[in-house]
DNA sequence: ATGCATGAGTT
DNA sequence: ACTCATGCATA
């Protein structure tokens, strides 16, 4: 069994609202019609060239020096509602609603209203890597504001050309293979939204001259959607097979894939961020994601698993929505969360680091506690950094497989027979193929690998295991 | 859109 | 200590 045979089937739980995310993006970032795309993070109008400028990971070279001071951390400090928008305010986290009743329509109501608190927090810029040292008292009491842009921004239209979705398929437990000869998984012919038919109800937007919205009624209408087992051996693993909670069925890659980009298509031309859709979820069914999660899934940058959970409950917001009269009023639930948690804050490691990093991570995987102190000691990190970094660049090899092409290709990192071994080769690897970093959205989910073979060499057995089968 | 972080559940 | 799902913060 792979790790990602993990039991936790249908862990759809009810998750700790505590910690609402309060992104704020707005249309525009979707890579497609990109036009209005007014966000605001902290009141602070972002370029929107720079929403784009995917400037790729300037990989730094040779030497560890200190990064120029240039301070890194914006002087975001406030956003006292810069919205002429009324906020609601929750002063405490509010509680679960998890017991919402589905159909509840946007209508949720605010138990406070109060003028959304400013937010002070101090700047540190460490030489090297930025992380929160003494910032305790820095974001001990945030203020999350979740304001709602205008639907109009709907006016940016994509043209239906999207992200060539390339995730790897063949990461996902049964998706067997990858390149099935003929019907392979990645038909970039998405039969999806070529009914042009008009959507049910042109929601108020006004904007209903997308000749080539159709909406799926069929399938979107009522979520069971237990269809086409075309997938051949999925689920395999867990056995603990049952999952009552959400109608986790055996969906098809391409099925997520058609699905995603259906997803994506129509939530724009709603009117919809993908922090939206998120917050709509929470206030109609008890669950709410974050702008991230919805970003992922439209990008299908999840595990199979769970996209495959994820994907009933955005079924049903999307029927919701294209049903709903006032569209509008699924996302006007703005809301605001306290946070009283602290965080860590988030250390943003220098180009070198990371491809050091890289280096190692390229050599072992998976270092120990002993190889983990090693490095850090190395690169001069926290033994946590390095650890969580490791975690985190697994993960990230797992849901896109990386262009390995790249990687492997350059000789220098053999799998040294023992990790231990390894030397600190600050040998500021190309590891980072910016160059597919520069082309825009898509170039990032490059070519899934076709090589299990080579694969073998960089990935975890598990994974291994899924490509031979 | 994505890098780093957190926490639950596993192994 | 790891995986996995998820999110904050940031580019």
């Amino acid at each position: 069994m792979s790790e990602r045979a993990q039991s936790p089937e249908c862990q759809v739980r009810p998750y700790d609202f505590s910690r609402v995310n309060p992104c704020t993006q707005t249309l525009g970032q979707d890579g497609l019609g990109g036009a209005a795309s007014f966000q605001l993070p902290h009141g602070v109008l972002p370029d929107p060239s720079l929403l784009y400028n995917k400037t790729a990971y300037a990989s730094a070279q040779t030497f560890f020096s200190f990064a120029p001071v240039a301070g890194e951390y914006r002087g975001s400090d406030q956003q006292t509602g810069e919205f002429g928008q009324p906020k609601h305010w929750y002063p405490f986290a509010a509680p679960e609603y998890t017991g919402q009743v589905p159909g509840v329509t946007a209508a949720t109501q605010p138990t406070n209203l109060s003028p959304p608190i400013a937010e002070t927090r101090e700047q540190i810029k460490l030489p090297e890597i930025k992380t929160e040292k003494d910032a305790g008292d820095d974001y001990s009491t945030e203020i999350k504001v979740q304001q709602y842009p205008t639907p109009s921004a709907s006016a940016a239209m994509p043209h239906g050309v999207f992200y060539s979705a390339a995730w790897n398929p063949s990461f996902w437990p049964g998706i067997t293979h990858i390149t099935p000869p003929g019907n392979s998984t990645l038909n970039p012919s998405t039969p999806s939204a070529s009914s042009p038919s008009m959507s049910p109800s042109p929601p108020s937007n006004g904007l209903s001259g997308n000749a080539f919205f159709s909406v799926n009624t069929t399938q979107a209408a009522t979520e069971p959607q237990t269809q086409n087992p075309s997938s051949s051996t999925r689920s395999s693993g867990s056995s603990s097979g049952g999952c009552s909670d959400s109608e986790e069925e055996n969906l098809s890659t391409e099925e997520l894939e058609q699905f995603a980009k259906e997803l994506k298509h129509k939530r724009i031309t709603l009117g919809f961020t993908q922090a939206d859709v998120g917050l709509a979820l929470g206030n109609l069914y008890g669950k709410m994601f974050s702008q991230t999660t919805i970003c992922r899934f439209e990008a299908l940058q999840l595990s199979f698993k769970n996209m495959c959970k994820l994907k009933p409950l955005l079924q049903r917001w999307l029927n919701e929505a294209e049903t709903s009269e006032n569209p509008q009023d699924m996302y006007k639930i703005e809301r605001v969360f306290v946070d009283t948690r602290k965080r860590k804050r988030r250390t943003s490691l220098e180009g070198a680091v990371r491809s050091a990093l890289e280096s190692y991570f390229i050599k072992c995987p998976k270092p120990n506690t002993q190889e983990i102190t090693h490095i850090s000691d190395d690169l001069g990190l926290e033994r946590d950094v390095v650890r969580v970094w490791f975690c985190n660049r697994r993960q990230k090899g797992k849901r896109l497989a990386l262009p390995l092409d790249e990687e492997c290709d350059g000789q220098f990192y053999e799998q040294s027979p023992s990790p231990l071994n390894m030397a600190p080769s600050p040998i500021p690897s190309q590891s980072y193929p910016a160059s597919s970093y520069t082309g825009g959205p898509s170039t990032l989910y490059m070519a899934p690998l076709h090589r299990p073979d080579v694969l073998k060499q960089t990935l975890h057995p598990g994974l291994v295991g899924h490509l031979t089968g």
